[in-house]
DNA sequence: CGGCCCTTTGATTCATATCAACGGTTGTGG
DNA sequence: CCACAACCGTTGATATGAATCAAAGGGCCG
């Protein structure tokens, strides 16, 4: 079954809860902050410049346009950091998915650390790799590349919970919610997947996935 | 008319060709080197580590699928500088689009520079932004905004050349090289723009094509 | 002048979106 | 403890924007 955390003492506004570094046990790290499933981190316009750090949890950045559209930039994931950003202020939306911990730890102002240029290079991969997916592959191959990236992401396992719904998946693979079910559906009949819930998948057979991928 | 450098000496080969500083007459600056349209600059898997800074003519950054189908990540215009990564080895195809000329510096190794961190940051910045529009953009929507951009990038002339093809447009746009024809003649038919030649846009109506971005 | 390549235009097809309805799960309140 | 409501996901029918297939112009170079 899939494990998620539910009773955890979270928060749905805005204003971050700090617990001091004593209650969490690691003296030598920021607070961690806590953040209910749908909780906003930040939003467009708010001023830029701390780094958040997922501890547990998931988080997405999107981006709406005027009427609604919604484009999904990017989820992380436990172990990830964002928050980064080119100008003064954030770009994008930063919210929770399912009640998430992350530490907060100011971006040294200015200053061009190795650790955040790293960051910046591989968060400007993974967006350019993406622009692949979305520009030139079909709703099969998003959906599996979707899916073998989460596995990777989450120590390989054959086995593991989605934090995100169908909307967030359609929204960051460019498609629609109802496309993304038929193709879990058609992946499923297929004997490629199995869905032990409608968040937690189980791949059955990753070598044919992989054929799949563009 | 347009105007593209056609008589400059240029090379379609991979070894590029150095002028020493003396002969540009900027004894600051890295040497020129040039390459003729549709020259490679690198390749994926070359290993990485220079910095290319466009003096004149256009870039292309793009990737190959297996069966052929090609995602154009990036455009590089005069001025604007390219070839830094995340990974050891470059994972793009780099090719001048034009005659282009460009100084190539080594990148600071395994420094953090400041200018590269804010290179990077917008780098990224541009790949997520262009995530909204591939993903979830119309036709025209990606056209008119692209137009909108390269007409800024040029210094907001109502008037400038396209460097590079239909198709390479198509690719960047996740569009095809029909779909980019049929929407300039839309947009040509309806007075917004004026085709001066295939290459060569003139803006009529900035208002009304920024009304018909998202 | 002739050939090649790129672009345009037209006809048709197709993958995915849209519209619509149903099903399952979760959480709540009587 | 059960009934109901709300939400999310699935499934089906239809519509549509862009792709594909096809062929006919230009412009440039040899």
């Amino acid at each position: 079954m899939s494990i998620t955390a539910r009773s955890i003492e979270t928060k749905t506004g805005s204003t971050p809860i700090a617990f001091p570094p004593s209650m969490i046990g690691n003296q030598k790290t920021s607070p961690l902050t806590t953040f209910a499933g749908g909780a906003e981190i930040y939003v467009p316009g708010e001023q830029a410049g701390n780094l958040y750090e997922v501890e547990f949890g998931a988080v997405r950045l999107h981006r709406l346009l005027s009427d609604g559209r919604r484009q999904v930039i990017a989820f992380y994931l436990a172990g990830e950091t964002f928050g980064f950003e080119a100008e003064r202020s954030h770009s994008f939306f930063a919210e929770a998915m399912v009640p998430t911990g992350v530490r907060i730890s100011r971006q040294p102002d200015g200053q061009a650390s190795p650790e955040l240029l790293i960051l910046a290079l591989r968060g400007m991969m993974r967006a350019q790799e993406h622009l692949t997916v979305i520009g030139r592959q079909t709703a099969v191959e998003r959906i599996v590349g979707f899916l073998l990236d989460m596995a990777n992401r989450q120590g390989s396992l054959n086995h593991f919970d989605l934090p995100m719904s169908r909307l967030d998946i359609a929204d960051y693979l460019g498609l629609t919610i109802e496309t993304v079910s038929r193709v879990f559906a058609k992946l499923r009949a297929a004997g490629l997947i199995k869905l032990q819930s409608v968040r937690c998948v189980q791949i059955k057979d990753f070598q044919a996935l992989g054929g799949l991928c563009a």
